[in-house]
DNA sequence: AGCTACTCCTGGTAGC
DNA sequence: TGCTACCAGGAGTAGC
């Protein structure tokens, strides 16, 4: 599913088509989408809006709107399982399951496909709003080494769940957990508030590490469903080290890689390199 | 506080 | 071949 890596890649794409651009005129196929704004208002609202600038945080994609050089909302896009979002030249065919599309100032369209519809593509007078409370960027500065070791411990939950949560670290999910975790060799049943500080070290590593890699090799494409937006597939899943690797063997150790149920999640790992919790009664 | 279960969706796939 | 049943899951929410 798209993560931030795959999101970051989306954005760098799609920017220098929409950024001041005006929007002429929208469609949208699928009301959902929208979620909650009707139809009509979310419209009205882009038409004549301008794209001033487009930027990510977390898994959010936020377009900045304004008019008549002034402020005026924003689309808050979320691509969630199959979303996908691309500038194409005006006539040329919507994929069938293309849910909303903007004309541009520039002749250019954008699209916004979503096979299984969970995506959202929000209007918003205060696109900030929608986007309080998420926690720290995990490439940005803010996110040390120190505050997760704190983060960690002020808390008592399992590391897979607490890592998914977008309030606590933003724009991790489920492949990129599995692959930091087994990278700084914890489990994902662990407790938060038993990791050692050498321990949250590795994994703040991981993370950045993990995410950075993905970024430079524009993301993975771990289904048929996902595609960079210039329709290429991303190289990142070819390091995949336990997502989707489940009975073949740990490059660290040769065990097997094992799949277990976490939070309604499918979670590979290796149970050699990735030590299971003491389970207390 | 933190867990599980449920919801939204549909293409792909396993099994027969 | 063609059918059915189930699977994948990000995030929001309800309930315990």
């Amino acid at each position: 599913m798209p993560e931030l890596p795959e999101v970051e890649t989306v954005v760098r794409l799609i920017r220098p088509s929409l950024e001041g651009r005006k929007v002429t005129s929208s469609r949208v196929d699928w009301d959902r989408t929208l979620g909650g704004v009707s139809r009509r208002e979310f419209q009205r609202r882009l038409k004549g809006s301008r794209i001033d600038r487009i930027w990510r945080r977390a898994k959010f994609i936020v377009f900045d709107l304004s008019r008549d050089g002034r402020a005026a909302g924003g689309l808050v896009g979320h691509l969630r399982m199959t979303g996908r979002m691309h500038v194409e030249p005006k006539g040329t065919r919507p994929s069938p399951y293309c849910r909303v599309r903007l004309d541009l100032d520039d002749g250019q369209v954008f699209h916004f496909v979503d096979v299984r519809k969970f995506g959202r593509l929000v209007f918003h007078a205060e696109p900030d709003v929608l986007l309080e409370g998420l926690g720290p960027e995990p490439l940005e500065e803010e996110f040390t080494a120190e505050w997760l070791l704190a983060g960690l411990r002020s808390r008592k939950r399992m590391l897979k769940p607490l890592l998914l949560d977008q309030n606590f670290v933003a724009g991790l999910g489920n492949i990129y957990v599995d692959e930091c975790l087994h990278s700084a060799r914890l489990h994902p049943l662990r407790r938060s508030d038993t990791v050692t500080p050498a321990a949250a070290r590795r994994l703040w590593a991981a993370i950045r590490e993990t995410l950075q890699e993905a970024i430079e090799r524009e993301g993975s494409s771990f289904d048929t469903f996902y595609r960079t937006p210039e329709g290429q597939p991303g190289a990142y899943q070819h390091q995949f080290r336990v997502y989707g690797r489940t009975g073949k063997p740990c490059y660290d150790c040769g065990a097997a890689i094992a799949r277990i149920v976490v939070a309604q999640r499918g979670t590979h790992l290796c149970r050699k390199c990735q030590r299971a919790p003491r389970i207390r009664a």
